[in-house]
DNA sequence: CGCAAATTTGAACGTAGTCAACAAGTGTGG
DNA sequence: CCACACTTGTTGACTACGTTCAAATTTGCG
């Protein structure tokens, strides 16, 4: 595994300084190892640090009320993770581990210190973070405003696409993961109604299943079907501050 | 009107230097004036600039294939907008004007000057950019797992305290400034139903409404029914790197 | 193998959408 | 100042998408 997975994935994007590196590595010092199932964070508890993850499957999610549960990210290794704790005396979404994962956990003085040290990188965080508020506020739509069929069209094609940013062997088959109740908790619907969905995408063949592994079929149908934009491309970042 | 209305609000939750101030009056050198209904930026377009909106409501949104829109967000005095655009090359979202306006724009440049010169402002930006993301966050959960009622209690509540961000004499009487329309497109309702929402809010005594103004009748029945959450409270900034 | 969790299916229900008509504002130009 | 056009709000009847509840079946795991 890389020094650093966080960054691996702003690797991607520009090309880092040794300095910048081997202050992301800092992140990255420490390990700990989470069961599947495990709690990471709960929502409301008070929380100092911030994880990478290193390792698994993980998501963010709230409970409301009522007991129902929304997801609102599923996370992949190299993703940075609890950033919204980090403002807040009290956590406002909870972190669980889908797979047994690895983490590494991190004070929040040292995301400061980027701050200061590291304007590049700070910047690159920031945009790190816009990123993922993009990806948001295309789920908001989603939910708002398109059927069920489009939901669940959107979040295979979206898994699908942030498997591969970490595994490129992912082409168009690759095993799901998730339960239909977190499908269903993450797109807003039943568990019973997102598996009437996957029978509709299946019986339209836009989709095949077999034994927990999903086959995109056909995928231009399926990007119609979702009105998907991915959000990790098109960038643009000619305007950072220069590197220190 | 205040040298910089970005400084107010990142004011009320630190202490400037006066460098730092400095640096946030000169995003607002440039003025202009927007009409009511006029666009700022459309989805897919080009844009090098950010703005602060200095006075009126803006609205950002997002085209569906099918027509239909979803509002992402409601923009107020203070609110710095087209941040996602930033890191396009196309932007994600648009922009449009919701009542006669005033907006500061300014050169990404800029933004970029302020991480090399400034750390604590640079994360002071992205703890507000934070707190969007939460509020994100929590509208997701609201239209994912709320009936209409509750994303409509959800919204009078956020728009009364949003408004008081900006004028304090603002209490539970406020105008809405909103078309139904527009309501639904936020909440992901129909105005129809909207429209009958409201009627059943102010059937059960926790609104009223005369001539486009709204009173909050029962705030604490709104807050039952609505799970709200005032994310601009309950931050933790103790963690921010030293001012330069 | 045996148990618990997850999936699958059917039937009935309910929330919110659609369509349509009308009322009430709102602003504009004659 | 009024007439007209247009937008916004309001209401009813009907429809449909997705939920709920329940039961059967399959899957995965200890």
């Amino acid at each position: 595994m890389s020094a650093s997975c966080f960054a691996d994935v702003l690797g991607g994007l520009i090309d880092l300084t040794g300095s910048e590196t081997a202050a992301l590595e800092k992140l990255e010092e420490r390990q700990r190892n989470l069961r599947r199932g495990a709690v990471l964070q709960r929502e409301r508890e008070r929380c100092n640090e911030l994880y990478v993850l290193r390792k698994g499957l993980m998501m963010s999610y709230v409970l409301l009320d009522d007991g129902s549960r929304q997801i609102l990210r599923f996370l992949f290794p190299g993703d940075l993770i609890g950033v919204s704790s980090l403002i807040y005396s009290e956590a406002p979404e909870a972190l669980c581990a889908l797979t047994d994962c690895v983490v590494a956990p991190f004070d929040r003085s040292l995301l400061s210190r980027i701050f200061s040290d590291h304007p590049r990188l700070a910047a690159m965080i920031f945009v790190y973070c816009q990123i993922e508020r993009v990806t948001l506020t295309d789920r908001l739509a989603a939910l708002g405003r398109t059927s069920a069929k489009a939901r669940i069209a959107a979040l295979l094609l979206d898994l699908r696409n942030r498997l591969r940013g970490t595994d490129r062997s992912v082409t168009n088959m690759f095993p799901l993961g998730l339960t239909q109740e977190e499908i269903g908790d993450a797109t807003g619907l039943t568990s019973v109604h997102v598996n009437r969905m996957f029978r509709q995408l299946a019986e339209e063949k836009m989709i095949s299943r077999e034994s927990g592994r999903v086959t995109l079929v056909d995928e231009a149908a399926l990007m119609q079907a979702a009105n998907y934009v991915n959000r990790y491309e098109g960038l643009d970042l000619s305007w950072l501050p220069p590197a220190r």
